[in-house]
DNA sequence: CAGGCAAACAAACGAAGGTTTGAAGAACTG
DNA sequence: CAGTTCTTCAAACCTTCGTTTGTTTGCCTG
């Protein structure tokens, strides 16, 4: 990957849809980015489309294949959070632009790819909150936690690391753990964790 | 606010510019919406980046003013917290559109409103993260507790009202709610909140 | 070296983009 | 009622868009 023409072409777009948004970028800025005239792209890929859909289709591909693994795994809800926060994180820092496309700009897909898209998409945010089911089932979660919720605020809180925030793109890594334990153990010190609702 | 044409068509363009993107909607779709053609537009607006700026620059503005005030009392931070995603969520409820835009579209503003926008948005983040200084400082937040780290999390939270997830905007007061407790307590039941880490 | 093939170019395509213009219509002001 | 302003339209403007076409270039294969 990366050694072919298509593929420097592929990741020229990602991050110019990355940059711009997918309509803010032109065939003319892409080819600009590998040398090319915007014409010539067309050797390497049929539309514009088709840049969009195999780079969002990748993105979903990589994330995927991060998270199944480790909710397959027989570990406990806590530490299958941190490691899908790790993984997750790790993805966007390894691929930005394709993170952030596949975040912001796959709705700009048209026809049956974008409901392919949205159902991958759909899985993937399945898969955490199968986390927060277990963990209430196991009982590492707090019996009354509704884990819809809790999976919302996970993936805002794993999404967010696309949002350019600096110390999510410096280190992934201590980024996903401290999202963790605020995830796990909240804000509210040990003296007023009662009252207050 | 509403009667004017003008008003009509800022609205109109907010709809499309949340649904289509900034250069995902043209000038003649938003003329259609509210019955005009695309020249017609230019007798209320100079050109389409004023389009956005208006919108930005409104959105800016109302979850400024609602903050504000907030933080400014005297309340405890744990309080503040959830008055915050309570209006910051009311906000985006009664203005779905244009809290969309000034989220994910305002940085194709050009020039010096594009700084403008940035910085009202730096200030209005800043606020946040006063109240988990405040939080840190008065003992009602773990001493441990990195605020930057906090207050990215709750914009995660804040934020994520803007994503069209259906709870939060059906009932934006319960969705704000849900997402204080979990900040505030954690997910963790209290007979696991030892060790794993 | 001949033949074939993929890659790149230059040029043009029709469509759509945002914007301007000039005239026609409607609605107020005196 | 005359005059003015505001609104809208229709048409054209020029640019840029994504895409197609025909040709040239250079490399690989036999």
């Amino acid at each position: 990957m990366g050694g072919g023409r298509r593929d420097q072409v592929v990741a020229a777009a990602a991050k110019l849809f990355a940059a711009e948004g997918y309509h803010g970028a032109s065939m003319r800025d892409i080819g600009f980015q590998v040398g090319l005239l915007k014409g010539s792209l067309y050797a390497h890929v049929a539309n514009k489309q088709e840049l969009l859909l195999e780079i969002a289709s990748a993105a979903a591909r990589s994330f995927a294949a991060a998270l199944e693994p480790i909710c397959r795994a027989p570990t406990p809800a806590p530490e299958k959070l941190r490691l899908a926060l790790r993984t997750h994180c790790a993805v966007v820092h390894e691929q930005v632009a394709v993170a952030t496309v596949y975040r912001r700009e796959a709705r700009h897909l048209d026809g049956q790819p974008a409901a392919w898209v949205r159902q991958a998409r759909h899985r993937y945010e399945a898969l955490w909150l199968g986390i927060f089911q277990q963990g209430c089932a196991e009982g590492t979660f707090r019996a009354d936690l509704d884990p819809a919720a809790a999976c919302a605020l996970a993936l805002a809180a794993a999404w967010s690391a696309t949002d350019g925030t600096r110390p999510a793109l410096d280190d992934p890594t201590s980024y996903a753990d401290s999202m963790c334990d605020l995830l796990l153990s909240g804000c509210r010190s040990e003296d007023h964790t009662a009252g207050c609702r």
